[in-house]
DNA sequence: AAAAAAGGTTTACACACGTAAACAATATGG
DNA sequence: CCATATTGTTTACGTGTGTAAACCTTTTTT
């Protein structure tokens, strides 16, 4: 089951620190997509019913935490750009974002230093 | 208007060479995604309704050509996985399948040389 | 000429998504 | 106790997507 990108604003949220009240939730995610309280209140059904959630009753409310890992997420997405678009191959996206000078001075240097770590492991 | 995974495949196969004929496509798409007729039909129509792609009348048929380059395409899905998950920086991006490993020999050598192009640029 | 094939255009239908309101149950303040 | 607020559950609705059949024209075949 996939998460959509709605879903993921939540998650993410989630992510940050869990568990929390659909308050919390609602209150750091809201404003900044826009969305009113029922939006938020769909969205944290839809992801219990796909699993990526689970909520404990706590009094009179649930705490809701991920079950789906941001790694693991993260992972998924990237591996389904990487396969449609690229080959499943990383050089040729760094490549391409060199092409298009996406590279920023910070980028290219972070990109050396992991190269060099690459290196020690030997 | 975006471009959908199906719609995608059909692209794919225009961006290998146009103008083609539907009959081309057909031959060349359905096999593969195990599609029929209508469905390659219906996709084309989508994309011509969104202006990705052009038909133009030749004889009794219609020649289909790309409007959309996969230069574009590319760059956008990429810029949107890249804000959405990585901050919109892509030594992130390295370091995420760096971490899980994901890295082949190939990419790392490629990943060098392009370094050092960088370099030359100065 | 009638039938069939080829090719394009329209319509269909189930399901996901973005968005949210309506409703229900429960707790709380007056 | 009753009205209100809180929190979760159900229902809704327009649009996009995957998938494809139905239909309409124009050629080709028999």
């Amino acid at each position: 089951m996939t998460i959509s990108e709605a879903e993921s604003a939540i998650m993410e949220c989630l992510w940050q620190g869990a568990p929390r009240t659909a308050e919390d939730i609602l209150a750091e995610v809201a404003p900044r997509q826009g969305w009113q309280e029922g939006t938020v209140k769909s969205l944290l059904n839809r992801l219990l019913k796909k699993k990526a959630i689970k909520a404990e009753r706590d009094g009179r409310r649930y705490l809701y935490t991920p079950l789906l890992s941001r790694e693991k997420y993260v992972s998924q997405e990237s591996k389904g750009l990487l396969d449609r678009l690229f080959g499943g191959r990383v050089a040729p996206l760094v490549a391409h974002f060199s092409e298009q000078r996406k590279l920023s001075k910070k980028d290219i240097a972070e990109l050396r230093r992991l190269l060099e770590e690459l290196d020690d492991e030997h």
